[in-house]
Formats: C-alpha cells, structure tokens, sequence
RNA sequence: GGUCCUAUAGCUCAAUGGAUAGAGCAACAGCCUUCUAAGCUGUAGGUUGCAGGUUCGAGCCCUGCUGGGAUCACCA
C-alpha cells in the first residue's frame, strides 16, 4: 500500500503540473481517510491550491480526478465532493496490498533504527507500596518503551528507586519507636505495606505533637496567631527533629541507622518485587539515589569551580535561572547535605555514561513540570552533549471523588488492592458466562489476572497522559464497551475462528486470491489495517499510548461489525471464505500486537 | 501574584487546521437453531467554558477573560 500511496502522490504532482502548470513537493500531498458517508478510501483536500490556482475547488478536484483516472492503472473510481477529491482503488490492488502484509509475522514492528533511548518509570519511594498513582507510571513507562521498540529504537527501561532522604528516615524512626521487632514474616505483612504502615504512624505521631505543641505555645503567648503557631510547631516537632538526627546520622553512616535502613528497605525490595511481577512490568537497570547522590554533589561542585552556580554566604550552592523564565533554585543545602535535585543531576550523567543514549525519556508526574524544567536547564548550561535529548512524560494525576489520594493519610487506592478486587470481578463474570469450565485451576487464575490487568491497565492508558483522571472506586472498571477486555474479547473470537479454519484445512492465506470483490466492511478493514505501522510510530514519537489503544478499540469495533453481519464458515464463495478468514487473522494479529503494546495479554479463550 | 496544564453529550473520553464534532457508560427499543451475546443494531442526548482574532475552512492556532488543577520549599 506504501508504493500504491507514493504512486498516488507523484501523479496528482504530476497532474498539477501538466494540467494547471503548477510545481509541488512530493511529500506536501497528503490524504485523509475518507468520511464514511461517501465512496472511497482516501481523500485529497484541494482547498489549499484553490489560491494558487485561481480556480474553484471542484474543478481543481475534477481535473485531477479525470487526470488520474485516464493516466493510471490502480485507480477505480472518483468522486467530487465541495472540494473533496474521494478516491477507490481497484480490486486488485487492495488484494496485492493485503498479500504483502498478511504473512507478516511482524507487521507493526519498524526496522531497527540503531538509536538508543532509555525510558525512567516507576520510581518509587521506599517508604510506602504502590498506589493508584504509581499504576499509572509503571504502565505508561511500560507503554512507552514498548512502543519506542516497536519503532526501531534501542530500548533501555530503568527505574531510579528513592531510598534516601528524609521521609525515609521518617517510617524508619516510627519502626524505631513503634516497632517492637515487627517483620514481614512475624506479622504476615507483605514488606512494602508493612513499611508503609510505620509512615502513617509517623505522620498520626507527629500531627499529634503538633497539636500539643500549639496549645502550649499559645498558652504561654496568647498573643500568638494559630497560623504562626502551627507553623512553629510544625518545625519543632521531637519526632521531626529526630527524623533530621537520623538523616545526618545516615549520611554520616552510623552503623545502627545502616543497618535498619537496609533491612526495612530489603523487606520494601521483595514487596515491590511482587507486586512489579504481578502487573507485568520489568526493568533493565536500576539506580539508587544512595549510590548517585554523591556524584551529583561532585557535578554541583564542578559547576561551582566552573562558575555556572554561586554559593550564598551561608555556604548553600544556587543556580540563577532568571534569565530563562525560572528561579534560582537550590542544589546544596548550607549544611552539604543533598537535596533532590542534586542526585537527579548525578544520575543524569551515570545514565548517560553508561548507555550513551541519544534519548532519556523521564516518566513523572506533572506535579513535577517545574522540577524538571529546571532539571534539563542545568544540564544544557553545563554544556552536557545528551541534554537535548531529554524529554519529561508528564502524566496527571489521578484523583478518588473525594480529592488527591494522600499516602501519609492512608487515603489511597493500593495498587496490589486494586488488582486482587479486578480479579475477583473478573472471576465472578467468568464464572456467570460459563465459557471456560474446562479450564484447571492454574489456567482459570491466569485469566483471571489477564483480563483484570487488562481492563485496569487500558483505562489507565486509553486516556490522554497529559490529563488528570478521577478514579471512583465505587464503580469498579468496566468489562463491557470501551474496555481492554473487549479487545481481549474481540481477539479470543477471532481465535476461535482460527482453531476452526485448521480443523477444516482451509488454507486462507492463499485461497483468497481469486476474490473478484470486496464487500464495503471487508474494504474499512483493509484500509484501517494498513495504517498501523504508521500508527506506531507515530504513537511512539508522541509517546501517547492513547493512540494505540484508540487504534485497537476503532479497529476492534469495526471488526465487531463485520464479525455481526457478515458470515464465514456459512459463506458459500471459497474465496470469499477464506478472504474473510485471512481479514480475520490480521486483525487479530493486529490487536494483539496493540495490546502487547500497551502491556496487556490477548487469551486465545475466555 | 508569576509560570505551566486543563475545560467537548448527564458521566468517562475521542476527533494530523478539513466535509453533518464521534465512541463507551447510564436510559430506552430490537437481535442468540449459526464463527464466543464480555457481542451487534437502532433511538435519544451538543451554542466544544465566554468574547474577539487569524483563514477558503477553527473543538484544534493567536489574544483577552472565567472556572478547575499543579508548581514557585534548605520536602521528595
């Protein structure tokens, strides 16, 4: 179709040249697909020469219409709509189209390209398990770098694990004051939860010795405003306080604090560990910010010598971003501790050092535009040679009805939660269609699992990253309509269809190519297959899994149609038969592939 | 207040600057002797937040305004 479409193109030059004298770019033509309401596949759009050529619409359309229609052999018909150039093309070339792709074992999949991109997602804290949130970066980033490949790039997916800091320290010291030696094995709690739980203690204590303290400062100074109070005491806190002894202690490495540091954060590894292998998700590398925070103090320093920083008399370390529309912004605290950014600027370089990549693709809320804007700031100033190629895949955030989801406050949606109640959803609706009881117990679980992260992973991804989405936990995710487990759905049919051309020995993949004609749904399908490869890469330039998942359910739906109106196995017509087979096939190679995509599995039954 | 994102059917979302703005959910009405009804068809539902501008043509681009969100920490 690709030749048939470039064809196309230098003719209509052509016409436009002989015809109305008038030179264009090869590549300034371009198509649409035509509106379903009138004959054909592809359409011209002529208003943009109507100028040029001093003529109406329609006849620029007619003419090259009756041009191509005289001067080329692919062409079948034409039709001339306000300016609208629809055109068909022969039986033939369609059937020539669809032979080229039909064996294609990896249509879809472009040629290597030689170009390495890594791709940063999931980046958890080792302080709380994965929420809802999370979710949504852990298959976005998975998307991302599945779509990159299927685009020809060199793939490297990394995750950059925050396991330093202060808020670490913080359920650290709760276990310290709370604990009484709980382990994940003494308490049946998986480690990620467990560690999680001492967070929220923390916060509970602190809130309460806030609470305390503001009434004690404003007994003693009535003059004092509840605001300033609050604020006072919110620095004051004892447990804060000793959650900042404790971050000190942990940069100075006092063995007691090392010590408790990796064994909760060893029990927070096996949690998400389980919990990454339950959604399907992996990674080719990961980075501590303990082991890269103090190389980013040494790039700080360097800019510091290079003069691309400046120190505050109190000895803390500031870039001047004013005359790029920013702030100054801090990269070293007064006391040489580290702040954020600092590691971020130190991974930036071992990741580069490492891979070479000529793209660094950062999956990361958008709470944290700002952040990164600065980020990628610094690291062009410095001069580094990747800076160019960093990209931050902002994603929204993902709010309950009642507002943002607050780990401290303990009102999240957890994520292995969320898919133990998705499977049981999808247990039950299985269990109520009655379709696979000759299953075991093991093929019965591995369903289950398939069609709940199916569903909760296609309405994560269906949607525009940029945006925010509200979750509403009581309407628990949709297995009817626009839904991943349609799309599962849609290709365990055409399985099924499969598993009975082979039992009755049609060789569909060649048999078709005596057909003399194409029914119109037979023909949407064709054309709308031949626009995945495009359709991948450009999914993947834009880094919206969106556009694959609104591809596969269009295509999908369509297939829905045909699937509905027009029979198979009942059709007398061989070629017919095993056109309609063959159709079949590709499509469900092509959904698929558009799933594997997006991270989910197509069951052959359900 | 500065910067960034965002606003489309009751709800959740689509729509390379192109034709009469489309799907799903929810509602209503049909369709299983057939290849999986987790499906298919139909009905109903819209001043694309508001006001200007650019052009052959604007939901999309520009300006202003309004509503929602994020961010501007010696938090991460």
């Amino acid at each position: 179709m690709e030749n048939i479409i470039k064809q196309l193109q230098a003719d209509i030059v052509l016409a436009l040249k002989k015809i109305y004298n008038f030179d264009c770019e090869l590549n300034s033509i371009s198509f649409q697909n035509t509106r379903k309401e009138f004959e054909g596949t592809h359409t011209f759009v002529v208003f943009p020469y109507t100028k040029a050529l001093r003529l109406k619409p329609d006849q620029i359309a007619q003419g090259i219409g009756q041009f191509l229609h005289e001067n080329t052999e692919y062409l079948a018909s034409y039709n001339v709509v306000q300016g609208f150039l629809n055109l068909s093309f022969k039986v033939e070339v369609w059937l020539q189209a669809f032979s080229e792709i039909i064996d294609n074992e990896h249509f879809g999949q472009a040629p290597k390209q030689h170009r390495k991109v890594m791709v940063e997602y999931s980046s958890p804290n080792t302080n709380k398990p994965l929420h809802l949130g999370h979710l949504r970066t852990n298959f976005l980033g998975f998307a991302a770098a599945n779509m990159l490949e299927a685009a020809g790039y060199d793939v490297i997916k990394s995750n950059v694990v925050n396991d330093r800091g202060i808020h670490i320290c913080k359920s650290m010291l709760a276990y310290q004051l709370f604990g009484h030696g709980e382990t994940p094995e003494s308490s049946g709690i998986k480690g990620d939860h467990l560690v999680g739980d001492y967070y929220v203690k923390y916060d509970q204590t602190f809130k309460a010795q806030v609470k305390e303290l503001v009434a004690d400062l404003r007994s003693k100074n009535t003059d004092l405003s509840e605001e300033k109070a609050q604020e006072m005491a919110a620095k004051n806190a004892p447990i804060l306080l000793e959650a900042k002894k404790m971050l000190q202690d942990w940069e100075n490495a006092v063995p007691e604090v090392m010590h408790l540091w990796k064994r909760m954060n060893a029990w927070v590894y096996a949690g998400f560990e389980k919990t990454y292998q339950t959604i399907g998700v992996n990674f080719d590398r990961f980075y501590y910010e303990s082991e890269t925070y103090l190389s980013g103090k040494e790039v700080v320093k360097k800019g510091l010598e290079s003069q691309h920083f400046f120190q505050k008399e109190d000895g803390s370390v500031w870039i001047d971003l004013t005359e790029e529309g920013l702030d100054q912004k801090l990269l070293l605290r007064a006391d040489g501790t580290s702040v954020y950014i600092t590691q971020d600027l130190g991974t930036a370089d071992l990741k580069y050092k490492e891979y070479g990549m000529e793209k660094s693709v950062y999956v990361v809320g958008n709470e944290q535009d700002y952040h990164f804007q600065v980020l990628f700031q610094i690291l062009k100033k410095l001069g580094r040679p990747y800076a160019e190629g960093l990209f931050h895949l902002s994603y929204g955030m993902i709010e309950l009805p009642s507002g943002r989801m607050k780990s401290r406050e303990g009102t999240v949606v957890d994520a292995d939660d969320l898919v133990a109640e998705m499977k049981q959803v999808a247990a039950q609706r299985t269990a109520e269609l009655g379709k696979i009881e000759d299953f075991d117990d093991a093929q019965q679980e591995k369903l289950y699992a398939q069609l709940a992260l199916g569903a909760l992973k296609y309405y994560l991804l269906k949607v525009d990253p940029k945006k925010k989405m509200i979750f509403n936990p009581e309407e628990s995710i949709d297995f009817q309509g626009n839904t991943g487990v349609y799309l599962q759905y849609t290709h365990a049919k055409i399985c099924a269809i499969l598993r009975k051309a082979k039992q009755l020995d049609i060789q569909y993949r060649t048999d078709f190519k005596t057909l003399n004609s194409i029914e119109p749904l037979e023909l949407e399908l064709l054309s709308g297959m031949m626009l995945y490869p495009n359709l991948v890469t450009e999914a993947a330039e834009s880094y919206s899994p969106a556009l694959i998942a609104n591809y596969i359910y269009d295509l999908a739906r369509l297939y829905g149609r045909f699937y509905a109106e027009l029979s198979i196995f009942a059709e007398p017509n061989r070629a017919k038969c095993a056109f309609r087979i063959a159709i079949s096939a590709k499509v469900g190679q092509i959904l698929q592939h558009g799933l594997m995509l997006l991270g989910i599995e197509a069951p052959e039954r359900m």
